[in-house]
DNA sequence: CGCCTTTGACCTGCGC
DNA sequence: GCGCAGGTCAAAGGCG
């Protein structure tokens, strides 16, 4: 068996792994990740060759999606610059100047007065300019923070979790050496967040090789086996990206990972006997298996470029689609156990369906963290909306509005099997989507009949929607802040967002952290939301919409 | 020469 | 138990 190519019966060597990633963090980070975005392409882009579709090079020139070039200029009366507004000022002070007077004398002085007054609105204006601009800093620092503070809770709120299964005799995480560092190594943990991470893997990097050469050679992340799974004592790399259910790698005794919501649904719905919870886990785990993110994007290119780099593992035709389905992996780091799955949508070819599935286990750049914390935080949603728990719905319902204020039929989640996936549809108008609509239900996948899951409520799609309205590309100020729901968040960001726009880094980063923080910020129910791609699907669809996606995600390839 | 993609074989899960 | 489909592996070949 051990000695079989297939399966999990081989030996995973990180090596090849580890060189590409030693090779690519070599590169300067700008240089690989980032993504100029350009939705136009879909009207300009040349259609695929033969090569384009057979080839998914990184490198590839292909097109880059620039979503919303023409928004730039539109975007910046929304920031004037300081010799714009000295050169507006005097026109803005006449407004205050408009009496007539009868006097010559008296129209010198008006004169001098105006000339006054434009000097001090100027000063005004400079001064308001100056103190836009501290503001600016202010909410970077803001984001910062929040981001902060979100990772430690998230940390908190996993750790009392833990404890809570602990005590019901359900948690036992006392051998996963992975959890000690970060959340029992004290008590009051001392949280080093880790953006958008589980935040105790990356620091084992040699995870792979540990668990691969510890089971007679089974691969490390993919061997779903129960021998696979008892023998991985140390389970580092499963938290990691177990956000989202990425249950083959969770092993029965070590299936403490608090960041696992679908380990801990299994986990606190399963009653308390070994034997029983056995029963329990197994039954679950056939409902839940993993959670995946779709999302539909129309791009010629031969993937989405999402910031992250993949290596190509495999590829195979499957039925019911006449475009083949590629399997790439995350090479960012080595063992990083996110995959995606890349195919054309056999009824439109223009359409590209990516899968994503797993939790980075790595930092990851601005680009990435967008689609990476939106993919999660569908994942979140998810997994937390199958949550047994009485209050599923409800949190479902929270993390429906406050993710995604607008609600609208951009996403699905579906519930047939075997995997939950939420699927985010970028390729419909926004302006279709983004209206009225009953207040999202959240359905576990559990608890929804799995022939239904064309009729569950469209839920995630503003989550990119919102990102890129967050952006400022996409609405104005005023018409995002009409548009939304009324709601304080979303508001607020909406309304700052003008100042920042400037700034494509950090409204990428915005974006994502924004994203993932209201996400996290409603996990009560004990899902995770551990960055990387979620083990969600998510489908973006731009629709030649240009400016719908979250600044960061750019199609086609680098 | 090294890395990446391709591709056939193999493994696993599931339905009948 | 058998067959099918999805997913993964790794040798082979291509490319820079």
């Amino acid at each position: 068996m051990d000695f079989k190519g297939g399966g999990g019966g081989l030996t995973f060597d990180p090596k090849p792994f580890r060189a590409l990633n030693k090779r690519r963090q070599s590169l300067d980070p700008a240089a690989v990740f980032e993504f100029p975005i350009n939705l136009a392409c879909r009207e300009a882009a040349p259609p695929p060759t033969s090569q384009e579709e057979k080839r998914s090079s990184p490198a590839a020139p292909f097109s880059e999606w620039t979503f919303f070039p023409a928004r730039k200029s539109s975007g910046q009366p929304l920031l004037i610059s300081p010799s714009r507004r000295r050169n507006s000022s005097p026109l803005m002070s006449t407004g205050l100047q408009l009496a007539n007077t009868a006097s010559d004398q008296s129209m010198v002085d008006e004169d001098e007065k105006d000339e006054a007054a434009g000097k001090t609105e100027l000063e005004a204006m400079q001064a308001e300019l100056a103190r836009m601009t501290e503001e600016n800093q202010k909410l970077r620092g803001l984001l910062t923070q929040v981001t902060n503070s979100y990772n430690s809770l998230q940390m908190h709120f996993m750790a009392l979790m833990q404890r809570r299964g602990t005590q019901g005799g359900e948690f036992r995480q006392a051998d996963d050496p992975s959890i000690k560092p970060e959340v029992n190594g004290s008590g009051t943990t001392p949280i080093v967040p880790r953006q958008f991470m589980d935040l105790g893997l990356a620091t084992d990097a040699e995870e792979p090789s540990t668990n691969s050469s510890a089971g007679a050679g089974s691969h490390d992340t993919s061997s779903p086996s129960p021998a696979n799974r008892e023998r991985s004592g140390n389970s580092k790399e499963m938290i990691a990206f177990d956000g989202g259910g990425f249950r083959r790698e969770e092993s029965p005794e070590n299936s403490s990972h608090v960041w696992a919501p679908t380990t801990m649904q299994s986990k606190l719905g399963g009653g308390g006997g070994d034997a029983g919870s056995k029963a329990m886990e197994q039954a679950q785990e056939a409902t839940m298996r993993k959670a995946r993110v779709s999302v539909r994007a129309r791009s010629e290119a031969p993937m989405i470029t999402d910031g992250c780099q993949w290596r190509k593992y495999g590829q195979k035709m499957a039925k019911g689609n006449p475009c083949p389905r590629a399997y790439y992996r995350c090479t960012m780091a080595s063992g990083c156990p996110v995959r995606k799955q890349v195919q054309r949508c056999a009824e439109d070819r223009s359409i590209l369906i990516t899968t994503y599935e797993g939790n980075h286990n790595h930092p990851l750049p601005p680009a990435a963290m967008a689609m990476a914390s939106t993919t999660s935080a569908a994942a979140t949603m998810l997994l937390s909306g199958s949550m047994p728990s009485n209050d599923g719905l409800m949190n479902n319902n929270i993390l429906a509005r406050t993710i995604l204020p607008c609600s609208s039929s951009m996403a699905t989640i579906s519930a047939s099997a075997p995997f939950p996936t939420v699927t985010l549809d970028l390729t419909q108008s926004p302006n279709t989507l983004q209206y009225p609509r009953p207040p999202p239900q959240f359905h576990s996948p559990a608890q929804l009949p799995p022939p239904q899951p064309s009729s569950l409520p469209q839920i995630f799609g503003h989550a990119l929607y919102n990102q890129s309205k967050f952006s400022g590309l996409h609405m104005s100020a005023g018409e995002t802040a009409k548009s939304l729901e009324p709601h304080n968040l979303a508001d607020t960001v909406s309304a700052a967002t003008a100042a920042i726009t400037a700034d494509p880094n950090f409204t990428a980063a915005l974006a994502a952290a924004i994203t993932s923080i209201i996400g996290g910020a409603h996990q009560q129910g004990g899902s995770s939301n551990n960055g990387g791609g979620g083990n969600t699907s998510v489908m973006v669809n731009n629709g030649g919409n240009a400016g719908k996606l979250p600044a960061g995600w750019n199609f086609p390839t680098s």
